[in-house]
DNA sequence: ATTACTAAAGATCGAGTAT
DNA sequence: TATACTCGATCTTTAGTAA
């Protein structure tokens, strides 16, 4: 179906009314005349593509569609956010929450990894703190909330990062009590070790 | 298959190996765990995906490919070129190539339309000079050349475009006599008739 | 010339299951 | 656990043809 948007999209059918037949469409894609009729009329029907005897044409809809699909094309793309901060002590809050087989079983899925039982929390450089604003801007991996034992684990939103080469995640509890300048990050190892890092120490983050 | 291409990139999986069974990009994607696990198997067949003990990741070709499809769709949403210039007199030429079977069928098919014999000769404003040289960025909709009694027609650029309200295209041959400051025009009908214009009159042109 | 219906061929899918 | 095979069901495509 994607491919006859796309077709439609680079003969311009988003600014001019499109003249050509079915059976044009259909030799150009490699595909019957019927076939390329078929699919104009579920494309028409689902309300992507508008026809009238002037031609064819993308509707409102259709890009929409294919600005959302811009969007994250463009974002796989673009340059990488890094921060920088140096490694403070945690209150051992971040061990706790990652033993919850409620938030385990999601970032396994959803991270790709099972993470550490324990953050590592920064604190962010003044530029730091520029970039993670701008990273908030980003789509966040949500890790669902959930009820255990009467007890609320909220919503986090989690960024896929790096720290070294070693994949990890900056997560953010969606409501924190910690100030904007700090950040904590989890990884399938014990970061501060793997790293040779000590408190104080400076870590630089990319943000992927 | 393209879902899966996407999916892929969205997990991250040109920067990190994603770390994902095919039973869950299966769930995920609603569908089954068989075909997911198919459909990897085709995209690595296809050079689009490597896999190993350490996850997924999507291949340089792969990556290709997407870059191909962003270009088009950042193209798309780009605001578009204008350029103006007024008409002068060509030397008949114009009309002598669009005259050639060989052109017009393949115009036909890639234009959208059969275009009247004969070119609008344009020589561009200062403004239209960078317009012209903005243009030959774009991809260009390309006319093969062809050979007949002997005599060779070379490839051609067309680049579609909008005068006053009509379809035409913006034609440049591969190796041009002209200077950087003229274009040649062709549309379906006659483009001076039409637009009531006469020699020396300003034309807008926008590129689609 | 065009578009689109029908019916049969062909490709894709999911359940069950082997590895 | 995991991936991937077979096979019958289902969806998609084409050829033929009507409109």
């Amino acid at each position: 179906m994607d491919e006859i948007l796309i077709f439609l999209l680079r003969h311009g059918a988003h600014n001019t009314r499109l003249r050509m037949s079915t059976a044009q469409i259909g030799q150009e894609l490699g595909m019957s005349q019927q076939n390329a009729s078929r699919k104009l009329m579920c494309l028409e029907q689902a309300g992507m593509v508008k026809r009238d005897r002037s031609g064819i044409s993308l509707t409102q809809k259709a890009m929409d569609d294919i600005a959302d699909l811009k969007a994250l094309l463009n974002n796989a793309f673009e340059p990488k956010l890094e921060m920088h901060g140096r490694i403070v002590k945690g209150l051992g809050e971040g061990r706790f929450y990652l033993s919850q087989d409620g938030y385990i079983k999601q970032m396994k899925e959803k991270l790709g990894f099972e993470p550490y039982p324990g953050t590592l929390n920064i604190r962010l450089d003044r530029e730091g703190i520029d970039a993670r604003r701008r990273m908030l801007q980003l789509e966040p991996l949500i890790i669902d909330g959930f009820e255990k034992d009467g007890r609320r684990f909220g919503e986090l939103f989690a960024y896929r990062a790096n720290a070294g080469s070693i994949d990890c995640a900056i997560v953010v509890p969606l409501r924190t009590h910690h100030g904007n300048d700090m950040i904590e990050v989890m990884a399938p190892v014990n970061l501060r070790k793997t790293l040779r890092k000590k408190e104080g120490d400076i870590v630089t983050l990319k943000i992927l």
